[in-house]
DNA sequence: ACGCGATTGAGAATCCATTATCATCTGGCC
DNA sequence: GGCCAGATGATAATGGATTCTCAATCGCGT
């Protein structure tokens, strides 16, 4: 049966005080102050267990590779800062969104990204 | 000098044909057509180059690669097709968009991605 | 405390997109 | 037609993200 690690709790707890998406890196750089010996390998492992159990979800941005935030939270979009790389949520969304495809196509999600300076790095 | 070869005229001939954008892979299928011999280390290389010269912009969608359109159209977005893989234009955009962002974050740009089926795999 | 099977972590291995190499080919000028 | 530097294309090499391997470690039920 699935165990109850320092690890696994670290990256959960990385997680819900960061609460921000977060690339694989983020959660082993964050993880690290509380189990310094964490290994990226464990990272993804268990960022794929949390994904599979439905407590973590996949972000997809423009660019780079994947990011994981908390699963369930509400509709929201995401700012993406040039210089630190760093993703934020947005909680706003147009909601005329999805009607603005092209005629017979079938729209089931959407993504809106902001590209800009966070409040650090203005 | 640059000298205008085959290979570089198909290039161009299947963004101005095909009039969405385009992944090197499918720069190099459609342009197959035109010259069969056609190989995908050119396909890098011409596509690299006009984007240089600002004929082609690149387009960043979440996952995958990178792909290519024609450069100085107007402001629009993206469809991507989760059957086929595809992208289309969407011309529409909320104009609110921008207005957003958590305070104190500035906005230099946006990207709006729609998912969904396309016309052909409705 | 014991034992075992799940988990970890370091490094190797893999995957995929892109770029470099280099012999061959070819546009454009004479 | 002939030259030759730029261009091509097959393949190898690279780089970054992710996954695999496997010996060592450690939860957790007994």
């Amino acid at each position: 049966m699935q165990r109850d690690t320092r690890q696994r709790r670290a990256i959960r707890d990385v997680f819900m005080s960061v609460a921000r998406p977060l690339t694989p890196d983020e959660v082993l750089e964050h993880g690290r102050r509380i189990v310094p010996s964490l290994g990226i390998a464990t990272v993804y492992r268990n960022v794929k267990a949390l994904v599979a159990e439905g407590w973590l979800s996949e972000v997809k941005l423009p660019g780079g590779g994947l990011r994981y935030e908390l699963a369930g939270g509400p509709h929201h979009h995401h700012f993406l800062c040039r210089t630190c790389d760093q993703a934020f949520d947005v909680d706003l969304c147009p909601d005329e969104i999805e009607e603005m495809a092209p005629a017979h196509f079938q729209v089931e999600s959407h993504e809106l990204v902001l590209f800009g300076r966070c409040e650090e790095c203005v």
